[in-house]
DNA sequence: ACATTTAATTTAGTCGCTAAAATAAATATC
DNA sequence: GATATTTATTTTAGCGACTAAATTAAATGT
């Protein structure tokens, strides 16, 4: 209950400033003030610790500007090499590993096909170990230091304790996986649910960037969900992601990855559409528990066909998403609700059903207040999102040295 | 995305020592400067002006305390005539009005029966103005000022527009009640949930006070629930409490009183159980679509004795609370869920179906990490937040003079 | 009476901010 | 080409808020 004593406005500003700088590109002392409401002799003073501190860089603006009068804006830009963090994200048989610059930008990618349920705990801890050493190494030889390590993963985490509680891809669970990894690195170590990061970048889009109210829904092999209030990403009282896909549509209805009934998940994720289908239409063979995304689009574009089997599943989909849609308008009330992820190639074929079981189940006076938008998925969304955030996190101890 | 630019830690630290005040009665400076983690010398500061404002008093402690060496403390208090608010209840067939001092402790309070389901709009506003005038012009014979008002009413509200969205206790919608009341009175009109009321008292009481995550559910005529994360409530994104009572248990079942079908509500409310018995059992006669509290008494004895059909019913409804309360437990995982409200009456007869639902509900790893209670209703409670709420609002226009 | 203890106030100094003045580096005008 | 104008940045002066340390206040213990 401690309130914040006494003055933090210059680490505030500070980090203000860096926030903008990564946020905008470079920027002049002049347009940084403005921008972040603090009088320009303050961002003299801030900017001179920075330079001083290797953090920034100063440049002249690109193009000699037509036609305009005063002193030219010295832009400062936040030097790369400054530091590096990496992002590993961790989904079904695949892990993939990013390292972000400074500013922001993915300097190196790779990935690689692991069969993620075969691992125990310590094999999974060890592997990341390695790879993240290996990495780590590569990116040292450009970066001055590791600023910290983001864990992306699918499933249920709680970040504030940084314990992983339940994850579609791994067959442990309760597994404190940031310590562990802490223990390696001489860094800090984040958990992060994978929707949480991709709605970090979505928020920063200028797109969506009128709406701080936002709810990201991630369909694909599973389901994942992040609420955004205020631009900051609802983590729920433990620091664990809201988990939209395990809520329930039907009680006792379809089974699910997680081992209940009737969640959405068992209504609308990759597999459970796959499974009905492949009760009553004819489909290339394949794994039907994993279905691969050729699968997945075969079936896809029989729905968007017309083949009456094939909409009635996604038209059910449409009516379970809807319908859990619902309860979140009714709990979160947000302003934007955008439908992303891999599965957004079935989106057309759920949409009329979707919004009707939206108009059954909300009260009128809500139903208007929420856009719902669909929003094209990228694969590299993920780690750009862990890679912000991981540098939000460790700005402090950046700073600090 | 203006950052807090200048230093405001003296409006802060002003506002953490009213609230200890508040929250704790009298207390000496030294404690309030460790309470609040600022230095005494500050304290000292700051209660020199409280007391030039005349928001403050001094007082010798109450007992010469035994075998205790050095100088006395000397405890500081808020001035309970400085300032009054008044929390305006609103619900079924009912207005309570209530006048709390500085301090947070009620001075008056009067109850009125009236028909709100018959009243427009226009009525509503002159029937709480009038009401609110003649409660004002009592108090301020003993109070300074009027600092505030709070509307707490039971429905959907926006409360930081101060618009009513939707309230089962009145036939018409969308109407900004703290703007038309603003109009009438010098000080701000809060409009306020009546479960973030409660919520906000029963987070100050020290049983649960280790417990900043919590979630109350209010059972009743409809169903409550307010949300608060880290001691303060949720507000969803547009300051609209969270419909628990209307999120889904049955797409397509029972009907509500909100027009939709399959609401939560529509199963364990009053109106619902009631509607339900007296389809299958002899009940006391009376309006069965708002069943009276010693109509409901009588039904819930039936089922607490035994009544098979009673018992089948109150299950039901655990079975569908059970349910909500997963949805609930995946979306903020909180520490605490709290079940009060006049219908804790049967929460015996819904107990044990409700915890089955949650099991069967809820992935195993998150069904520990939450207490579930319930906790005995007083009529008051609402308007004891309401106070504090409106208190807590209107304490830097105080200190502003 | 004097030492000890604890509370409250005063003093001295620091930090961080801003407004205003000064300086810097362009373009526009004659 | 010299001077005026414009805009960006830095410097200066001053203020508000805090803390640590010193001082004063008011008890109890010996």
């Amino acid at each position: 209950m401690a309130s914040r004593s006494h003055d933090t406005s210059r680490l505030d500003n500070t980090l203000a400033v860096i926030r903008s700088l990564r946020d905008k590109g470079p920027v002049a002392r002049v347009d940084l003030g403005t921008l972040n409401g603090i009088s320009s002799a303050t961002v003299t003073s801030i900017s001179a610790d920075l330079l001083q501190q290797g953090l920034i860089s100063e440049r002249p603006p690109d193009m000699p500007r037509p036609n305009e009068r005063g002193r030219p804006k010295t832009l400062i830009q936040l030097d790369p090499e400054a530091a590096c963090v990496i992002c590993i994200k961790l989904s079904i048989n695949e892990l993939q590993l990013v390292v972000g610059d400074y500013a922001g930008q993915i300097t190196h990618s790779e990935h690689h096909s692991i069969d993620t349920l075969g691992l125990s705990q310590e094999a999974l801890v060890t592997l990341l170990k390695d790879k993240t050493a290996a990495v780590c190494d590569l990116a040292l030889t450009r970066h001055r230091r590791l600023a910290g390590i983001c864990l992306a993963v699918q499933g249920v985490v709680s970040s504030h304790s940084g314990t992983l509680i339940w994850s579609p891809a791994l067959s442990f669970r309760n597994a404190p996986l940031a310590a562990l990894l802490e223990a390696h690195f001489d860094c800090p170590v984040l958990l992060e649910n994978d929707a949480n990061c991709i709605a970090s970048v979505l928020a920063t889009q200028p797109a969506y960037a009128e709406h701080p109210n936002l709810v990201v829904i991630m369909l694909g092999y599973g389901i994942g969900m992040s609420v955004l209030i205020d631009g900051k990403p609802f983590l729920g009282a433990n620091g664990s992601a809201a988990e939209f896909g395990h809520s329930k549509y039907q009680p006792g209805g379809a089974l699910c990855a997680c081992g209940k009934r009737g969640c959405i998940e068992a209504y609308i994720s990759d597999y459970a559409l796959y499974r009905q289908a492949s009760e009553v239409i004819e489909l290339p063979a394949g794994d039907s528990a994993h279905p691969s995304e050729s699968q997945m689009q075969a079936l896809t574009q029989l729905a968007l066909q017309g083949q009456p089997e094939a909409q009635r599943i996604f038209a059910e989909a449409g009516r379970a998403l809807g319908y859990g849609l619902g309860n979140l308008l009714t709990l979160f009330n947000p302003d934007l609700v955008l439908i992303t992820g891999s599965g957004v190639r079935g989106y057309p074929a759920m949409h009329d059903a979707m919004h009707t079981a939206i108009d059954e189940a909300l009260v009128p006076e809500l139903v208007g207040s929420t856009r719902i938008a669909s929003c094209p998925w990228d694969r590299d969304m993920t780690c750009l999102g862990g890679i912000a955030m991981a540098l939000q996190a460790t700005d402090p101890q950046v700073l600090a040295g």
